[in-house]
DNA sequence: AATGAATGAGTCTTCATTCAT
DNA sequence: TATGAATGAAGACTCATTCAT
C-alpha cells in the first residue's frame, strides 16, 4: 500500500494545490473587481469551477481566503525586497528608486488584492503591521548604508514616505492608460529626488 | 435647490434640517470606523438619535447617503482650493507645497470618508471623476502659471503626481502618534522638491 | 355669530366636501391602476394634492378609504336599478337584457374599484354579501314578475347567473378596444337568450 | 432542461424536486386564502416545512412562485384542452358545453391561484395574454368546425364570451354549498344556449 | 473527498399611522 | 385645521456556514 502505490496520492495531492491555487485566484480577481463584502464565497467556487462544499474543504471561511492572500502577498514582497536587498548598496538614488518602482510593479497584482482586503477585513491591516514595519525597516537601513550618517528616526520617516510613494504606483500604473502622460517616469523621479535629499541632501 | 445632497429629500423644517445633519455626521463616522459595507442603517440612525424610519425619510437608500457625503467634500474641496488659488500665484515651491498639505489637513475629516466610500461604493469613484480631473486641472494651472514653459501634458502628469501625495496625507497625519518621527514635514519636502524639480527643474 | 355668519362654515364644508370627494377619486384611481396593497397613503394624498396628514383627518385608515367607497358604489348600484325595476316589468327578454348590460356599463368605473378591493380587503366582499344578496333579490323578482311559474329556487340561481354575466361587463368593454369584435352585443344576446330560457323555456 | 418553473433554479437531487413541489403547493395554498400580496415568503416556507432559506434556493423572489405557478397552470390547462380537442367536433352543443364546463371544473383549483395571482402580480396579466389568445383560438376553432359558416371575428368574439363563462365556473362551483339551487347546471345551459345559437343560429 | 441542499440570523427598505408645530 | 416629520413593526431577500448523501 505504501510502496506499491507512492505516487498514488501525488495526482490527488497535485489535484488539491491546484484547486486550492484556483480558489485563491478567483477569490483575488472577484475581491479586486467586486470588493471583498460584495465578493460572494458562492462566486468565488463558481468561478473556480467547484462546489460551494468544495471551497469549504480548502477554506474553513471567507476570512480565511482573504488570510492567505495576504500572506501569499507577504511572501512574494519579501522575496522580491530580499533580492533588491543585495543590488541596493551598488545603487544610486536614481537606481534605488526605480529599483523600488518596479517591485512594485512587478507585486502589482497581489498589492491590489492586499489593498482590498485591508479596507474590509479589519484584521488584514492589523496582521499586516509587522510586516509593514519590517518592510520599512529594510528601506531604511538601505538609506542608512548609502550615508550612515542620516539618524535612525529620519531614516524611518524617510523609509515611510518612500513606501507611501510605492504604495501609489499600482494606481498610477492602471491610470497609464487613460492619462495623457506618462506617470510611472514622473514617480521615479519624485523618488529619486526624495531619495538623494535624505541621503545626499 | 441648492444642489447638495442629491437623492435625499431636503428637509423643510428646521427640525428636519437638523437631523439631516445629525444622521450624515453619524454615517460619516461610522463609515470611517467600520466601512461602508460593515456599516448598518439601523446603526447610522441610532448613533444619531433617530428611528430608522426617520433616517429612510431624508435617505432613500443607503447609497444615498454615500452621495450625500461624497457631494458635501467635493463642494468643501472645491472651495478650499478656490481660496488657495488665489494665493498660490504668489508662492514659491515649498510655499506651494506646504499649501497644499495643509488644504488636505483642513479637508481631512472627510477625506477619509470620501476614501472609505470610494472602496465600497462603485458609484462613487465614477461620480468623482470629473471633480478629480478638474482639481488636477487647477494643480496643473498653478504650475504653468510659475512657469509658463511647462507643457500642458507635464504639467497634467505632474498634477497628477502632486494630487498622489496629497491624497497621502490623511492617513501620514495619523501616523504622526505612533510613528517615531514627523511624517508631515518629510511629505512638504518631498512635494517642494517635486514642484521645484517641475516648476524650475 | 349664529345669525351674522350663518354661510360662514359654507365654504369651509364646501371644501371640505371638496376635499373628501377628491382624495375618494385619487384614491379609487390608484386602487384599480396600482392594486389596493400596492397603492400608498401617502401617493393617494399626493394624487389629491393634500398632505398626509389632511387624509388621515378625514379618513383614519387606509381600509375605511375601501369602505367609503364600497358604500359609494353600492349607493349608485342601488339607485340605478332601482330606477330599472320601474322599467323592467315591460320589458322583453332582450330588453332586459339589455337593461341589466346598460347598468353596468353605466356604474362600470366603480365596480373596477370594488373588484380590486374585493381582492385585497377581506372585509369587503363580507360587507357587501348582504348588498350582493339583495341585488340578486330583485333580479329573481323581475323574473319571476315576468313569469311567476319560475320557482323560487330556480329565479335565485338564474339571478345569480345573471350577475355573473353582468360582473363581465366591465372587463369585455374594457377589451372592446384590442378585440377584433365587438363583445358587448354578443353578452347582451347571451343573457337574452338565458333570461328567454328562464321566462319562457 | 424541461420549460417548467421558469426563473426557479432546477433542483438537482430528488429531495430538492420535493421541497420544489411542497414550495409550490404551499405558495397556491396561501395565494388562494390570503391573496399575494398578504401572502409572506416566511408563511410559505413555514407551511412547507422549510427554511426561509431554502426557499430562496429555488425561488429567487416571490414573484419567481406567482411565475412557477401560473406556468403549471398553462401547461395543465393546455393539455386538458388538447385533449378536449379531440372529442369536441363530434359533440352537440350541450355536449360541448358540458366538456368546458368539466374542463374548468378539473383545473378548478389551479385556475383559482391564477386568479388570485392576476390580480396582485401585474407581469401575470402580461405573460398569460399569449395563453390567452391561445385558449381562445381554439375554442373559435371548434365553432368553425362545428359550422364552417362563421366568420372568424364572430368566432372570436363567440370564443371570448364563452371563455368568460368558464372563467366564473370556479366561483359558481364555491358558491354551491351556500347558494339555495345548484348553479352548475345553470351554467351548462347558459352555455349550450349560447353555443347553440352561434353554430346553428 | 465532492457535492448541493438546508439553515437562519441579519440587512435593507417600506409604509400605515401618530404627533408636534 | 393643515402640514410634514417621527416611528417601528414587518417583510423581502442574502449569504456564510453546516450537513447529509
Amino acid at each position: 500500500m505504501s510502496t506499491a502505490l507512492p505516487e498514488a496520492k501525488e495526482p490527488k495531492r497535485e489535484r488539491g494545490k491546484q484547486r486550492v491555487a484556483d480558489l485563491l485566484d478567483a477569490g483575488a480577481a472577484l475581491f479586486v473587481e467586486k470588493g471583498y463584502d460584495a465578493t460572494t464565497m458562492t462566486e468565488i467556487a463558481a468561478r473556480a469551477g467547484a462546489a460551494i462544499g468544495s471551497l469549504y474543504q480548502f477554506f474553513p471561511s471567507k476570512e480565511s481566503i482573504a488570510d492567505a492572500l495576504v500572506t501569499r502577498y507577504t511572501e512574494r514582497a519579501t522575496k522580491a525586497l530580499e533580492r533588491l536587498m543585495e543590488r541596493a548598496p551598488a545603487a544610486s538614488s536614481a537606481g534605488l528608486a526605480d529599483m523600488l518602482i518596479d517591485l512594485m510593479l512587478e507585486l502589482r497584482a497581489d498589492r491590489d488584492v492586499t489593498a482590498a482586503l485591508s479596507q474590509a477585513v479589519a484584521d488584514v491591516v492589523e496582521r499586516r503591521r509587522p510586516t509593514r514595519h519590517a518592510f520599512r525597516g529594510r528601506i531604511a537601513a538601505i538609506l542608512r548604508i548609502a550615508n550612515p550618517g542620516v539618524d535612525e528616526d529620519a531614516a524611518a520617516a524617510a523609509a515611510t514616505m518612500i513606501a507611501m510613494v510605492m504604495k501609489s504606483v499600482p494606481v498610477l500604473a492602471d491610470q497609464e492608460a487613460e492619462a495623457a502622460a506618462p506617470l510611472l517616469p514622473q514617480a521615479r523621479i519624485m523618488l529619486a529626488l526624495y531619495i538623494d535629499h535624505v541621503i545626499h541632501g
